[in-house]
DNA sequence: CATGAATGAGTGTTCATTCAT
DNA sequence: GATGAATGAACACTCATTCAT
C-alpha cells in the first residue's frame, strides 16, 4: 500500500545511503566553519553554502545550531590511545615512548584535534557535556593506561616509583601544551615538533628512570 | 563640577582620575562578561550595566566591541615571572621550586588568568595580535629566565644538561594542564592543585637532577 | 553624580512623554494591522512602517509579538455600559432603550469593536485570556445591569416576569447580531442599522411587557 | 482525462473511489487543524501527518493552502434549514420552535459548526467569497423561511406583525450568541444550553404573540 | 500515484552603534 | 560628559511549495 516495490519500511535504501552522506557533509562543513569562527560567531548559511545545500536543508539533520555544534564535537572524538598499550607487550619505556609517539601523531599534529580543542575551551561554558565526554572517552582511558604502563615499569624495576604514577596527567602535559602552542604562537613561533617530541620523551624517560639502573 | 563648557584650561586632575576610574570600571565589567561569555556572546549592554552605567558611555571609551575586548586583554597581562629569577640568587633548584610555585600562585590558581588564557584559544583567530602580545610579554621572558636557570644548575654542576634547556616549556608544561584541567573538568573532576604542584615539581626536580650529584 | 540639574531620577519628562506617546502610536498602528491580518499574518514590520518607525523600536515597547497583540486588545476594552443603568433613573422602557441604543451606538457602529470581536473569536485559542477579560469587564457587568433593569421593570409592574431575566443575553443578542452581520456580509448585504435597531427595540420591549399594562 | 496515458480507459472506479476518499481524509485532517489554529498557523505538514500522508500529497489533490482552507469551509456547509419549514405544515408556533430546535441541534451544539463560524469570522478579511457563500446557501433561505413562518402566523391571526418580519435575524439571534459564547467563554463560564433555549423560545414566542389572542 | 528531501523567501527578534537631549 | 531611545543590518529558524525517485 506503500510506494513502489522493494522498499519495504520508509525509504528506499539508496535515500537513507544519501541521507548519511549528507549528514557528512554538513558535520564536514560545519566543523571547518566552526573551528574557523566559534560557536557564537558561526553563521548556519556559511555552514549551508560550504555544503552546497540550502540553509533550511541543514534543519533537516539538526534540530539547531546547538545540536549541529554538538554533534560536530562528539563525531571528531579522536582515537583512544589506550588500546596501544593492550597492543605493546615490550618494556616499559618502548610502550611509553610509542604512547607518546602516537599522541604527537594523532593529537598534537592532527589537523582537526588542536581546533576541537579550542572549541572545547572556548564554549566549555556554553556546553559542558562535551568536555565531560572528552574526560570520560579519551582523558580518563589514556590515563589509566599511562598508569598501567608507569605500574608496570615500576614492578619491572625500570621505572622508579614517583608521584607520576597518581598524577600521569604531568608525563602528557608537554604534548598538551605542544598543542596549544601551536594554535597560540604557530604562525609567527611554531615549534620544531620533531626535536620537541625527542626532548620530551627524553625528559620523562629521565624523570622515570630508576637511579640505580642503568637504564638500558 | 561636570558638564558645560567652560572648564578650565585642559581638564582638571580630578576630571582625568575620574576618567581613568571610569574606564577601569568599564574595563573590570567587561572582563567578568567577556571571560563568561565569550567575545560575540558578550553583550554590550550586560557590559553597561555591570558597570552601572549606560550602554552609549561605554562608546566614550572604546570605539568598539573589539577595541573594548582587546583593552581588557591587554589590561590583565600577568605579572612578570622572570623577574623572580633576578631576585633569587639561591641554588637553582629552589630558585625553580619558586619558579614553579610562582607560576602556580599567579597563574594556575588565579581566578583570573584562566579565563584570559581562554578568551585567547577562543579569540586567537579573530584576535592573533593579542596571543602574539602574550608571547612577547609573558611566554618569551619567562622562558628566558627559565634557560637561565637550567643553565646556572647545569654550570654549578647541580642539573644534568637536557634538551629542556632548548624546550624549557616542557618543565612548565603540568602547570598548563592544570590550568586547562581546572578549566575543562575542574566542575566534576577537579585536582588537587597542592598534591599535583607537589607532584609536578618532584618530578622535574628528579628529571633535572645530576645522577652524580647528591642533589642537596 | 547623574545628568543635567532638574531631571531627577531617571529621564525628563519630556523623554518620558515621547515615550508615552511612542508607545500609543505603536498601539494604534499595530491595532489597525492586526485588525485587518489577524494575529499571525500580521508583520512587525508593517506595524512598524505603519507607526513610521523602525523594527526595533517595537520590541523597546513590547517584548514580543504576543505581548503586543495582547497590548492592543486589552488597550480597546470600550467603555461600560453598565455605568448607565445607574445614571439613568427613569422608567425601565426607557432606560432599556438607553442601553440598547448605547450599545448600537458604542459597540456595533463603533468602528473598532468589530474588528476586537473578530480578533477575540479569531485568537480565542491562543489568547484565552482576552476573552476571559472581556467577559470580567463588560460582559459580566453588563449582564447585570441587564438583570437590575428588568427586575425593577417587573417590580414596577411594567415587565412581566420572563426567563430573559436569567439570561439577559437573549435581549442583547439582536445587537452581536449585527455586529456580526456587518462583519461577514456588509461590504455586499449592509444592514440598515437605524431600521434594525429598531425593529429590535420594539420586539424586545414588546416581549417584555406586562399584557395588562398599557405599556405606556 | 488523469495521469499518465496507457493507463487503461478512464480509471478504474476503484481508483476514483480511493482518490475521493483520500480527499476526504484531507480534508477531515484539515479542518481540524484550520478549526484549532486558524488559516496562518496551520501547517499544511500538521495536516498531513493528522491524514496520515506525506506531505507532497496533498498538493496532488489540493493546489495550494488557501484552496485547501476553502474547500475545507465549502466542505461543511450545514445542512439547510429552510427545508424543514416545507415538511412541518403543523401550526406555525410549532414550526417555529421546531426551526429554533433545530438550529440548536445543528448548529449550537454542533461540534463542528461553531468552528466554521470562527474560521469565517477569522478570515472574512482573506476569504470574503466565503462568508458569501453562507450567505446564499444558510442565511439567506434561512431567513426566507423564517419570513414565511412569520407570515403564516400572522395570516393565521396567532403571530402579531412585527418589525422582525422583515429582520428575522433578530428572532434567531439568540442562537448566534449561544454559539458565540460557547465559544468564547465556554470554558469557564459555559451555558445551560438547554434552559437558554427554552428561555430563547419562550422569549420570541410571548414577543410574536399576538396580544388579542389567548397565546393557545 | 505517493513520497519526503530540498529549497529559499520570509519573519521574529537581537544588538552594535549612533545621536538628540 | 552621559544618557538611553532609535536604528537597521544581521541571523536563526520556519514552512509552503517543488520535484526527483
Amino acid at each position: 500500500m506503500k510506494s513502489r516495490a522493494g522498499s519495504s519500511a520508509k525509504s528506499s535504501p539508496s535515500r537513507r545511503q544519501k541521507k548519511l552522506l549528507r549528514e557528512e557533509e554538513i558535520l564536514a562543513a560545519a566543523f571547518e566553519v566552526f573551528a574557523a569562527h566559534g560557536f557564537e560567531a558561526t553563521r548556519i548559511d556559511d555552514v549551508a553554502r560550504r555544503a552546497g545545500i540550502a540553509k533550511g536543508t541543514i534543519y533537516l539533520y539538526f534540530r539547531d545550531k546547538e545540536r549541529l555544534f554538538q554533534a560536530v564535537v562528539r563525531n571528531l572524538i579522536p582515537k583512544r590511545l589506550d588500546l596501544l598499550v593492550e597492543a605493546l607487550p615490550g618494556p616499559p619505556a618502548e610502550v611509553l615512548a610509542a604512547l607518546i609517539g602516537q599522541m604527537y601523531a594523532s593529537v598534537v599534529r592532527n589537523e582537526k584535534v588542536p581546533y576541537i580543542f579550542r572549541m572545547l575551551v572556548a564554549e566549555s561554558g556554553r556546553f559542558p557535556q562535551l568536555s565531560e565526554i572528552y574526560h570520560r572517552e579519551i582523558i580518563a582511558p589514556g590515563m589509566k593506561a599511562m598508569r598501567k604502563v608507569l605500574e608496570r615499569g615500576v614492578t619491572q624495576g625500570v621505572f622508579r616509583a614517583s608521584a607520576a604514577q597518581e598524577f600521569p596527567q604531568i608525563i602528557a602535559a608537554a604534548g598538551l601544551l605542544a598543542m596549544v602552542w601551536q594554535l597560540l604562537f604557530g604562525r609567527r613561533h611554531a615549534l620544531d615538533l620533531d626535536a620537541y617530541m625527542k626532548a620530551h620523551l627524553e625528559f620523562i624517560l629521565r624523570g622515570l628512570e630508576k637511579p640505580g639502573a642503568t637504564g638500558r
